[in-house]
Formats: C-alpha cells, structure tokens, sequence
DNA sequence: TAATTGGTTCGGTGATTTCCGAACCAATAC
DNA sequence: GTATTGGTTCGGAAATCACCGAACCAATTA
C-alpha cells in the first residue's frame, strides 16, 4: 500500500480480510476491493492499482479479472484511450447479500435434512434434541426472510435512484 | 465410511463439508463432527472412529483434540475401562450460534468504520451509498437480534431440560 | 516497419494444509 | 519384568494456493 494514509491503509487490510474470509477470495483480491470502497475516485487503472498494492502485473491481472468475473467490480473505458478503468459495482452490497442468502438457504436444506435423517434413524435422540433443532431452524428461516426483505429493500432504493 | 449406510454416508459428507467451511476445521473434523451429529449412540470409542473414517491413528487423534478444544464434541470414561468415549457437546447449536454473533458483530463494526471513513473522507460518494450502507447497516442489525434472541431460547431450553 | 503501451498467459517457487506412519509414552495385564 | 492397549508426538509427503517474472500478444504510435 502505498501512497495513501496510514488510517486507510489499515482499514484496507481489516475489510480486505473479510472479504477474503466471507466470500472467499484470494487476499489480493481482497485488498483490491476494499481499496476500492474506500476510495472516492471513479475508476482507477491497471497501472494504479499496481502501485497502490505494489503487486506484479500478472497479479493485478488475474485477480481483477476475478472480481470483475463475480461482479464484485466493472470496468469502463474512455474514448482516445486504450486503459481500462475500474470501479466497484454499484449493486455490490446487494450481491453480497444475495450470496448470503443462498448460503443460508443451503444451509436450511441441510438442517431439515439432518432433521429428518435423525427422526427416521435416531428416533430417541431426535426427540430430545426436537426443540433445539427447530429453534435452529426458526432462527435460520428469520434469517433468510430478513435477508429477502433487505434484498428488495436494496433494489426499490437503486429503482428509484436510477430514475433521477 | 465403513459400516454405515450410503445414504448416511453422502450425508456425512455434506453435512461435514458445511461444517469445515463454517467453522474453518480441516476435513477429517467436519466428517467425524458430522457423524456424531447423526448418530444414534451415545458415545464412540477412538477406534470405532478409526474404523468408520477409515483415518490414521495419528490424524483422528489430532482431530478429536482439536474438537474437544473448540468444545464442539467432549469426551467421558466408563470406570474399569481405559478408553475415551466421545459425544457432541450438549450445546453444539448454541456454540454455532455464539460464532456466528462474534462473526456479526465482527462485521457490524467494520462497516460502521467504513461508513464513518467514507463520511469523513469521500463525502460525496458517503452520500451517493448513505442509504445503501444504513440498510445494510439494518440488516446486519437485525441479524444480530434475532441471532441474540435464539441464543436466549436455547439456554432456556437447556434450562428447563436440565431440571427434568 | 519498428517501438511502445496495456494487458494476458504460463511455468515455477515458497508457504500452508492435511494427512500418514513410525516411534514413542504411560497405564494396565500377564 | 515383559507384552499389550490406548493414545500422542514428530517428521515428512502430497496437494493446494497465492504470487511472481518472463514471455507473449494485440492495438496503437512513431
């Protein structure tokens, strides 16, 4: 990281960790983006980008490539000049949690699975454990609607944003 | 996976593979973690689950230590008899339940940091995202409470259950 | 045509992870 | 004391991953 404040710098590495570790990412990856929340500039090079994560070009290349592939970023170019420049999508916050839901709805699938492997085979156990599992999968289904209602929430916001 | 169904088996597998994401355990401790979870006997001695993952001595060792450190399984011993009997840990669900809160509350914090960056340092694109990032905010909010809430249940479930 | 620019692809290297086998240890059985 | 049982510890092998540099390619400029 170079060239930008101590302060950013440190919050870059804190959020790109988590995005390492919530959506799996390589590290670079992670800093790159995070990079880009915290920045005000609409679009930043291939050659920024080098710089500010003093990382080689082949690098740079593979993991934007990535995030550009699992539409955490996009790019757009000028006319008169080859580069391309980057920025976060606009609907990253919406994605992120689109991929949460998915994870929980895989999730729910898995627990009423579990449950209904032990009531058939486990009848005993199944039964002290009953409440707990459906406490669980109360909780996981509270969940998944929170995050449909956030989800809708977050597209009738960029609705009616679009049509200023 | 010997000696057990298939269907029990593909289970283990998914079930044990969620687990290893979740929880970050390495393989052979989500597989033994998921077993335990759909089985019926109240207790497996090292060998049977040598036997039935089909592991080294040396790597079921390693993994069933690594789960009673984490508290997910705990071991009991029958007098007259040097073997160690393992079992899930009673409150399996709630444990989850408690990472996943440390995990939220983790990420409530990191936003709020990048909420206030943003303000202070990128003011216009603070206010372009500024609903955007309070109903994220929101979200993750309400996640909280609900995650909150069901920890609470559990705890007066296991009350109440302890004083049968 | 030759040189430069913007970016991709490929082979390889160092770090990390997961598991194994062998040696080992401590408690019990003979 | 010696053998067996139950389990741990250690060194290493195989697999995977993130990153790098060098070679490369395609479009533009000189």
């Amino acid at each position: 990281m170079q060239n930008i404040s101590e302060e950013k710098c440190k919050l870059v590495e804190e959020l790109g960790l988590n995005f390492e570790e919530k959506h799996n990412l390589p590290p670079l990856a992670g800093r790159i983006y995070a990079f880009m929340i915290l920045s005000n500039v609409e679009g930043h090079s291939f050659e920024d980008i080098i710089e500010i994560t003093c990382a080689s070009k082949s690098s740079v290349s593979t993991n934007l490539n990535l995030l550009v592939q699992l539409k955490f970023i996009e790019y757009f170019t000028k006319t008169g000049d080859r580069k391309r420049y980057f920025r976060t999508t606009k609907n990253y916050l919406r994605i992120t949690l689109e991929e949460y839901l998915e994870s929980i709805e895989k999730e729910l699938n898995l627990v009423k699975k579990v449950n209904s492997f032990n009531k058939e085979h486990n009848p005993e156990k199944f039964k002290k454990n009953k409440n707990l599992g459906l406490i669980f999968q109360e909780y996981l289904t509270t969940q998944k609607e929170n995050l449909e209602t956030t989800i809708k929430k977050m597209i009738a916001f960029n609705n009616e944003f679009d049509q200023l």
